[in-house]
RNA sequence: UGCCCCGUGGCUCAAUUGGCAGAGCAUCUGGUUCUGGUCCAGAGGGUUGAUGGUUCGAGUCCAUCCGGGGCAGCCA
């Protein structure tokens, strides 16, 4: 047994069952995951978060537990697969700050084990080798609605079925000619179980075993083997594949040794990462990139972690955002805000501030020295940024200024450069522009302004007016030009997927940007590999293909939050409120216009009992109805009457407590018989015991079976109703909660749950609910 | 139409396993700031998909319904 307070907490419902079973003893204080992919494309922001996922459940389970983190290439199908891809996984994982150890393993590796599993299924009379056609298996797999029909083949003889397995093996069949299923069932409503194909026939080059193989596993069969084979103790995966867990137990159960059963790997699903205005499927990524609708598998507009860390994203934001967003059952898709923060939020503490210009418009100051330049030490972070460090910036008569930092005609709340108008120059002079200077074609050529020599720094200047705006500027000679990459969303529309229409209809065709501008020189002192924020712009890195010394290229990381810049595509909050309402709306007339007569399933003799049961003994129609519908409920249900002759209570408890408590197990093997049960529903009628108490006792009986009297005789479940008692209970709580008892005296009724709660803990939920509130009104009121 | 999964503020997740419906992001306001960034404070925003039932008490349990998704590859 761990000590509880030792496990991390269970963040999500994968930990919380990890949590669970190490807390209960099993697979041996070993928590063992893997990441498992197909080599069969680039790794993409979906794949980070099973990374992640399972990689961070290696290391934080590392003190309380024997873990590790496999990374697994499912290499199972050797048409679409190649070591280009293997690479590309391997470096993703390690960029994102991973660690495999010894534990790289291949699918591939594992043909012959997989193998000698066929052979012992066949043995085993659990598979079968299967020679219908192609065609032929589709069409008698049947389809959702009508059963499927057997294989003419299904009967064959374990001699017959090993013999051909075996030259299957050694290559005597063109493909397709044969393949191995498992044995399970035709008919099933599952369609996965209807003897799912194990391995088929491929006489294909494979990247890592070249052609000395050709009977290659289905998922189906090889995953299980493969989390088998490596002690695999939790097997996550997506959604998706939740219908495939039925053949993975399935397997599992008949291909290990009894002694292994109990640690046997689990497959648990998540729901995986949608994120909005992109795609995240390998297909999809792969069409985009043979069109050339992007410059390739590293295109920073991508969502591969290639593309990513292209982009300038650092792995530490992509760990945070995926830690953010969660772990899950529940489809969803994030907006790409969550991503932007997550990517802020890390650069901001790490990327040194420089100033660069976008969109340069030329600013002369007229009164600044022809000849001088000055360098000025300028800090390279704001004050409210614990790091040290400055650089050398050049400051002379000719600068540049951003092109939208300055308005002719400024807007209403506008605070930067204006004819006429002062405007603070980031960490140096305030100059006002005093003249605009037009090309022919009337557009803004330059700026001739006037600086104010007395500003410098944080000096307060005397005949200056204070201005309202700052603004980041760039020395024009000593001035660095670079090429500045904007990147957009890749596609114009929130779910380019969902639709009807082809994804790539909604391709954004102003995804890339690309300005010339001018950086400070201060750059060329650090790594190339350093990450910037430019000042009132974004964050920024050089491209580490395209740029060098001496022709310079940045990428835009992400821009900094722009409350001013007029963003047309905020949401109307308003608008989606309204619109969700009024779906809800729909439903709910929907929802009421499909509600049937409990009873119209029934036949004709068992309405006659619903008839009975709803008019007669008081039943709801949808107990009369669920009673008189199932016979064998419908017999413990008279047999229960017969010692206790309480009808509608009676009825609720089988109704609401019995039958979901037994789920399909047969009501001959309770351990209890209706009698006992009767007994129990009597002590509640009766009030004898509590309802809550009754539910406790429940449960035991169902555990463990017992008579109710006795349970209550054993644990002191009689129900309190003694008024001093209570009123002394009540009391207790009251003083133990004193805030809550004021906030309650305050106005805050709905704290009588709470205080409800409170006294049932403290009674063992043996306290009379009418008593016990009664006795909290009073001694709240007296407070 | 068979079977399976999923519905909690605009978005992503919580809710001590039946006991005060909360957090972050987004939005809006105010403060700080030589970045319209960051940070701080605050506000708005919910019939927990719906209806009925059990219970002193239901987001949580039961029934039915609605909506979304998955399964009929020799893909994974």
């Amino acid at each position: 047994m761990s000590d509880d307070s030792a496990l991390p907490p269970a963040t999500n419902f994968i930990r919380e069952i990890i949590n669970d079973d190490l807390r209960a003893g099993r697979h041996g204080k070993r928590v063992v995951t893997r990441f498992p992919p197909e080599p069969n494309g680039y790794p993409h922001l979906g794949h980070a978060k099973s990374i992640c996922l399972n990689f961070g459940i290696a290391q934080d389970y590392a003190d309380v537990a024997d873990t590790r983190c496999h990374l697994r290439f499912d290499d199972t199908n050797p048409e679409t697969e190649s070591e280009e891809y293997v690479s590309a996984i391997k470096e993703a994982v390690q960029w994102l700050g991973y660690d495999w150890d010894a534990h790289c393993y291949h699918a591939a590796d594992y043909f012959e084990q997989f193998y000698d599993v066929a052979v012992k299924l066949v043995k085993q009379g659990d598979a079968y080798v299967d020679s219908q056609t192609e065609e032929e298996i589709r069409e008698n797999r049947g389809t959702v609605n009508e059963p499927g029909v057997p294989s003419p083949y299904r009967d064959r003889s374990v001699e017959e079925n090993l013999d051909l397995l075996q030259r299957m093996r050694e290559g005597a069949f063109d493909d397709g000619k044969h393949v191995l299923r498992a044995k399970i069932d035709m008919a099933s409503p599952h369609m996965i179980m209807r003897d799912p194909l194990l391995l088929r026939i491929k006489h294909a080059h494979h990247y890592r075993r070249g052609d000395d193989w050709c009977l290659y596993p289905m998922y189906d069969f090889a995953h299980p083997l493969e989390d088998a084979i490596e002690d695999i103790t939790h097997s996550l995966c997506t959604l998706e594949f939740d219908n495939n867990r039925r053949v993975y137990d399935w397997l599992l159960e008949r291909c290990l040794p009894e002694e292994e059963h109990e640690s046997r790997p689990h497959q648990y699903e998540f729901s995986r990462l949608n994120v909005g205005y992109t795609v995240m499927s390998k297909r999809k990524l792969l069409q985009l990139v043979e069109r050339g609708d992007v410059a390739g598998w590293d295109d920073p507009r991508l969502p591969t972690l290639a593309g990513l860390r292209r982009r300038g994203v650092p792995p530490a934001a992509i760990r945070a955002f995926c830690e953010d967003v969660g772990v899950t059952r529940t489809e969803s898709r994030v907006q790409i805000s969550r991503f932007e923060h997550a990517i802020r939020d890390t650069l901001n503490t790490t990327a040194p501030r420089v100033m660069a210009v976008i969109n340069p418009l030329k600013v002369v100051l007229t009164n600044y020295s022809a000849d001088d330049t000055e360098w000025m030490e300028l800090p390279s972070w704001p004050h409210d940024i614990d790091n040290e460090g400055s650089r050398r910036v050049p400051f002379s008569r000719t600068l540049y200024i951003e092109r939208n930092d300055f308005q002719e005609d400024p807007e209403d709340g506008f605070r930067r450069l204006a004819p006429g108008r002062a405007v603070r120059l980031r960490n140096s002079y305030v100059i006002t522009c005093e003249r605009v200077v037009r090309n022919d074609d009337g557009t803004v050529k330059e700026l001739h302004c006037t600086y104010d020599p007395a500003t410098k720094g944080n000096v307060a200047s005397t005949d200056s007016p204070t201005p309202q705006g700052v603004i980041h500027w760039v020395d024009a000679q000593a001035g660095l030009p670079f090429e500045a990459r904007l990147y957009d969303r890749l596609f114009s529309v929130p779910a380019p997927d969902g639709g009807d229409e082809d994804f790539k209809t909604h391709l954004n065709p102003d995804s890339l940007q690309v300005h010339e501008g001018i950086v400070e020189p201060s750059i060329l002192d650090a790594p190339s590999d350093q990450r910037y924020q430019f000042e009132r712009v974004g964050y920024f890195w050089q491209d580490p293909e395209d740029s060098s010394r001496k022709a310079l290229v940045f990428n835009q990381i992400v821009p900094l939050r722009d409350r001013w810049a007029d963003d047309d595509d905020t949401v109307d909050l308003e608008a989606e409120r309204k619109a969700k309402e009024e779906a809800k709306r729909k439903q709910r007339e929907r929802s009421i216009a499909a509600q049937r007569d409990p009873a119209e399933q029934l036949s004709e003799a068992e309405r006659a009992v619903y008839e009975q049961y709803h008019r007669e003994l008081g039943l709801t129609r949808d107990g009369a109805a669920l009673l008189a519908g199932d016979e064998p409920l419908r017999t413990f249900f008279q047999d229960a009457l017969s010692h206790y002759d309480a009808p509608q209570a009676i009825a609720n408890w089988i109704v609401n407590e019995l039958q979901a408590a037994r789920k399909d197990q047969s009501l001959t093997a309770l351990p209890f018989d209706a009698r006992q049960f009767a007994d129990l529903v009597r002590l509640v009628d009766t009030e004898v015991i509590t309802n809550r108490a009754a539910r406790d006792i429940f449960g035991r009986m169902m555990a463990e079976g017992g008579d109710p009297a006795a349970i209550v005789e054993d644990e002191g479940l009689h129900q309190i109703d003694d008024t001093d008692a209570l009123r002394e209970a009540a009391q207790q709580v009251v003083n133990e909660n004193s805030d809550e008892a004021t906030r309650f005296r305050n106005g805050e009724q709905q704290l009588m749950g709470f205080f409800m709660g409170q006294i049932m803990r403290a009674t063992n939920g043996s306290a009379d609910p009418q008593e016990a509130q009664a006795a909290l009104r009073k001694v709240l009121s007296e407070g």
